[in-house]
DNA sequence: GCACAGCCGATTGTATACATCAGAGAGGTC
DNA sequence: GACCTCTCTGATGTATACAATCGGCTGTGC
């Protein structure tokens, strides 16, 4: 696994994550061993991880396709994920690093950037897709930061499926601007060591999102 | 997958959740194809699954290991535990079906005849297993009656982690009926359709296993 | 006696060949 | 014309052969 087969999954998934794969499309095996230049055996062991994941779905003899949402599993998916993050967000302000601090800052300066500077709304496919990047690696720093291996490995899952759904595919100004607001804001509880301030306000951040979604029905 | 994979799966699971196979204890590849009659092709998709299920763990160019946890890591995952699986309860006394409430009715009694009938104590090795497996099912069958995937799915891997510990160990016989007791009351709140009272039932149970693996230690 | 370099066995990683299965499409029957 | 069946194609599932890598052992030099 050490080159092929995680190359083959970073391919993969990247490509699914920013939106080159969309959700229910097909992955042929013979397909993706073009793409990354592998085998079939590598690409087989690179979608049962990401089976596993949960951002593909693997049916017996018949092939993987990227991972479907129905709307009704939604607002569930948002409630685990704010619950699970909330926590992340309480250790986090509780054992964070100075790096951990620093890297949380830089993030929400980056994101800032990205959306004050936006042009014309709707966006194009590439600034999303470099905001959903900067989102997610935010989310992930925060996980890490709470410094427990059952929260981080449990709630990235979670934090994945979310990406994938690519809402904010449809954002405006007004809801990147909240989104900011509320990293900056979580960071500041996080900088000060406020465990029950950070995790109201990370619930209160994905629960934006939850209705953001639900809105789109 | 049809077959041997999902076969070797479930063998190595199974060996796995039943103390044949100890944390820490290496996995070869070729011993595990005799074990299971089955070529290495399958086995190596079989740990992958298991390695995203989080009970293996695989060093590359290396092997496979039945995944270990630091003492200092428990507090945590039991934590973590306690919110999803008493969210699940939550949901589940919303939720949940008569044929739900007819499994935990069963899954109840069984515990509850096994840990009543059973011996002199310390039980043997089989009785415990019996004990854990049925543990096991009722936990899972109360995550199945909160109809979400996203809980589903993400409190499993914890729950999995959980049995593998083994904690019921020494559990000594008040440990045992006090158990049975709290699946007993979960059920209850279940079948009388009372969220607050189920998800503060689980909570208190999983937090008491959580004592006892501290006091172990 | 100790440290280090190089070799060797064992194990994992990858590619390929073959077996098996699901689904699409043609052809036939009612 | 609708439906059923059969075949056939393309994909996945498995086994095996080969390549790459790791860890321990041995033997040498100091």
């Amino acid at each position: 696994m050490s080159e092929a087969s995680s190359n083959a999954y970073d391919v993969i998934r990247r490509s699914i994550m920013e939106g080159d794969l969309l959700a229910g499309q097909r992955l042929r095996e013979a397909d993706l061993g073009r793409l990354c230049k592998v085998s079939r055996t590598p690409i087989r062991e690179a979608l049962r991880r990401l089976e596993s994941d949960g951002i593909v779905s693997i049916t017996p003899n018949s092939g993987a396709v990227v991972t479907t949402w129905k709307p009704d599993e939604l607002p569930d998916l948002f409630l685990v994920r704010a619950t699970l993050e909330g926590m992340a967000a309480q250790f986090a302000a509780q054992r964070r690093s100075e790096g951990d601090l620093h890297a949380l800052t830089q993030l929400v300066e980056a994101m800032d950037e990205m959306v004050t500077k936006a042009g014309d709304f709707p966006l194009g496919d590439g600034a999303l897709a470099r905001i959903a990047n900067i989102n997610r690696e935010f989310h992930d720093t925060v996980l890490s930061a709470a410094r427990s291996r059952a929260l981080h490995d449990t709630a990235r899952r979670l934090l994945d499926a979310s990406v994938m759904l690519r809402s904010f595919t449809d954002y405006d100004r007004s809801a990147l601007e909240r989104s900011c607001a509320q990293h900056r804001e979580l960071t500041e509880a996080i900088a000060a060591r406020d465990p029950e301030r950070a995790c109201a306000v990370m619930r209160a951040h994905i629960l934006a999102a939850r209705g953001g979604v639900l809105a789109e029905e």
